[in-house]
DNA sequence: TCCTTTCAAGACCATTCGGTCTAGATATGG
DNA sequence: CCATATCTAGACCGAATGGTCTTGAAAGGA
């Protein structure tokens, strides 16, 4: 029925009807679920982190989930599925980072630099070695998996899109050199940022990484 | 003997003292070699390059190379040293194109224009759904491959100094913007370079891509 | 209490994995 | 021709893969 291959259309539909909006009014009659389904996605997504998609085996999703392999299928479906809202998660929490940084009220050009901060802090040392969930399902799945890509080009659209428009209000707040489009300064950004992830794999220093994004930000800023 | 693990040190002294320099006055008695070794590491590292090292299974590298279990095992020792090999490959490729691009005779700028646009090309449409063998192992086994990671890190190390090069050799011409430190610069130009092969996994437009490494190139160049 | 549901533990399944080995054909040099 | 060495084809190996199913305990509502 689920077999391993990638119709995910099924199997995304199940786990959606199945977990998303919790007991509409619904009060099921048999024992109750003993375990945090988000959680465990959390800890599912820890592991598919540090070792990739193929390089997770079963078990170790047991492991890091501490649930038994019935309650982890009758819960997520197969480790596709579970894969993808893994992955989920990883982009929510990151644009979720990004909109409290690029905050449209708050100063455009402190939050770049927090925004660039942040990246930097995460793809320096210990941090950088640990990568990157998206980048590296990017590399291995990109052009094999249909959802997968989908969600890869939502989420570069969604923060090429974000530093876009902090950069539009720090050039009409006239912060930016002359001649600096905003858009495409955005490319610029998000390119930079990834290749920072990267890079980052061989664990530079923190400085390094600091000193380098800074200097790039001040090619843009007046 | 070799099992699937890492101890890479045996096979690497193997393949090394049974491939270069090819018959030195040394005539082996029986058939001779009937296949390429050489041809054969390109066809893998085509096969990793497109799928990735976990994903790559026996069966496609025997269909690729068309040999034979027994060959590929004779010739190359096993998968890992074949990986690491078809690895070697594509560094040694890269950093030729560098070397042409980026030669110091040549002038700097048009140099780093075009070793930009190559980037560009090799990362926009369906070349950049490809990925490049180098990032996609980067992200992929850096960190639990002791061989890799030092491959890893040496690339960076080369392909940072090489623009480094160019840079310093702009800036002595006058070319660079003022306060335009070389080094500093390199770092943000591979960043970006390496960027650049992670969101061309979602197929850019050449016209976009080139565009964008345009402008950042401008915010250097005087 | 009874019914229903979920739980953990683990047996079990077919398939695939990387790797070894044999058999028989083939191609060279002595 | 003989000895040597390499080739292909594929059988074979133990281990691991993702996934299913059974068992029996436990936890809730009616």
């Amino acid at each position: 029925m689920t077999q391993s291959g990638h119709l995910q259309f099924k199997d995304q539909l199940v786990y959606k009807s199945a977990v998303s909006h919790q007991t509409p009014a619904r009060l099921p009659r048999g024992r109750p679920r003993s375990f945090d389904t988000e959680a465990a996605v959390e800890r599912a997504m820890g592991v598919f982190w540090s070792r990739g998609y193929h390089a997770t085996a079963l078990p170790d999703l047991l492991r890091a989930t501490k649930l038994s392999r019935g309650s982890l299928y009758a819960a997520f479906g197969d480790k596709h599925s579970l894969f993808l809202r893994a992955l989920d998660r990883y982009v929510a929490n990151a644009l979720t980072r990004m909109d409290i940084e690029l905050a449209p009220h708050s100063e455009p050009v402190d939050g770049l630099r927090a925004y660039l901060a942040g990246y930097v802090e995460r793809t320096s040392g210990a941090n950088g070695r640990r990568g990157c969930l998206l980048v590296a399902t990017a590399m291995e799945l990109a052009g094999h998996d249909a959802e997968v890509d989908r969600r890869i080009g939502r989420f570069f659209k969604a923060m090429e899109a974000r530093v876009a428009g902090a950069l539009s209000r720090a050039k009409a707040a006239g912060k930016l050199d002359d001649g600096v489009d905003p858009s495409s300064a955005a490319r610029i950004l998000v390119c930079f940022v990834e290749g920072l992830r990267v890079v980052g794999k061989t664990g530079p220093t923190t400085i390094t990484s600091q000193a380098t994004a800074d200097a790039l930000l001040d090619r843009f800023i007046k």
